[in-house]
Formats: structure tokens, sequence, C-alpha cells
DNA sequence: AGAGTTTTTACCTTATACGATAAAAAATTG
DNA sequence: CAATTTTTTATCGTATAAGGTAAAAACTCT
């Protein structure tokens, strides 16, 4: 699997993720976005290579920005607090 | 000019951009991609629709992150801290 | 299990991205 | 300005994205 495919299939993996949680399925994303269920289907699945356009009427309708189906998330912040939600770490 | 246009224009406008700081020609970059330079040509100039892989690798041969061509930069941070990762910033 | 829903797959058509090449146009530099 | 470099435009062939439709498969319930 060469690096477009892992970004391809990566990117479908977030979508499904995103719009999952916006609990509408793939008939209702395809109303939105005007790009048909199957397509949506294979875009999911990392079954083809969309376009820059078909990303961003995918964004738009999910509300979010491109870069959430391209960028891996952030890493968790390196600096490490004296508390966690009110707990002293020493109680762990 | 429609939403996706918009972002067509604009990432290819991006992409320019990143290319001119790393002071490469087209023909440099389509060597490094692998994308001929007449399609690099109509990408930045926003008159084609480039797909998926395609960007990922304009970003990878450009060293940079997908999201560099897609979203808007950030804010200037308006608070400015005193530390940063642990070190006095009049450290630097 | 059966019914209803959702997703996937297949097939066909159309539109368009992309490579290659060549030529024209624009920008840069001496 | 002339020479060189860089970018743009045009044309052609191939690959593939995307829509529509329909059928199959997979899930999700009661």
């Amino acid at each position: 699997m060469d690096n477009a495919e892992q970004i391809i299939y990566f990117a479908g993996q977030r979508i499904r993720t995103v719009r999952r949680e916006s609990n509408i399925n793939l008939h209702q994303l395809a109303l939105l976005t005007g790009i048909s269920a199957p397509a949506l289907s294979l875009i999911e699945n990392g079954k083809r290579d969309p376009r820059l356009s078909t990303l961003s009427k995918i964004a738009k309708a999910l509300r979010v920005e491109i870069s959430a189906f391209t960028d891996k998330p952030a890493e968790e912040p390196l600096i490490v607090p004296d508390t966690v939600q009110g707990y002293a770490i020493s109680s762990f």
C-alpha cells in the first residue's frame, strides 16, 4: 500500500467516523452533498480517489474542515499536568 | 463561483505559494511528484480539480500537510505564553 | 427467523484528471 | 533588447471519478 493509498484509506475512515457521529446514513449524506450513495460508499471504503471538490462537499455537509479527513489527529499535549480531573497524579 | 470552485482556487494559490517558498519550479516539482508540469500549472491556477492522491503527492514533496492547501491559515495566537514546552521564551 | 433498513457491488454512461508532447506566452536575466 | 528560463495553453490518448439504477449483501431490529 503506497502513500497515496494510505491517505485515501485513512480519509475514508475519517469520513465514515464523522458521518456516524452526525447520525446520518449514506442516503442522507447523498442528499446533502449531491454525491450518490454508491459513490460515498466507495470513498468511505477507500476504493475511490475523490476529487478536492468532492471532499469539499462532504466536509461542508458534515460541518468540518477538509483537514478532518486528511490530517492525523493532534498528539496529546506533551506537558503532563499535575492533576487529572481534580485528582493528583500521584494518587494513581 | 461556487464553494467547490473557491476551494480549488484557494488550494492552487496555496500550492504555488508553498512551492515558491521552497524555491523550486514546476519542472522540479513535477520530478518530485511524478505529476507533469502542465498538470501542476493547471492545478495552481485553479483550473483543475485535483484528486486526493494528487494533493497527497504534492504535499509530501513540499513537506507540508494537505491542510496547508485546504484550510485557512490559523489566526495569530492572541495570548502570548510566558513559557513554551517548559522553556522560558527568554532562553531562545 | 422474517421484515425493514442500510450498505455494498455491479454495470453502464459521461465528464474530467492526468501524462506526454509541442508550441506559445510570459517572466527573468544578462 | 536578446537569450534563456519558466509557465501556460492546446491536443490527444488513457484512466478513472461520479451519477443512475438495480440487485445483492450485510445489519438491525422485533
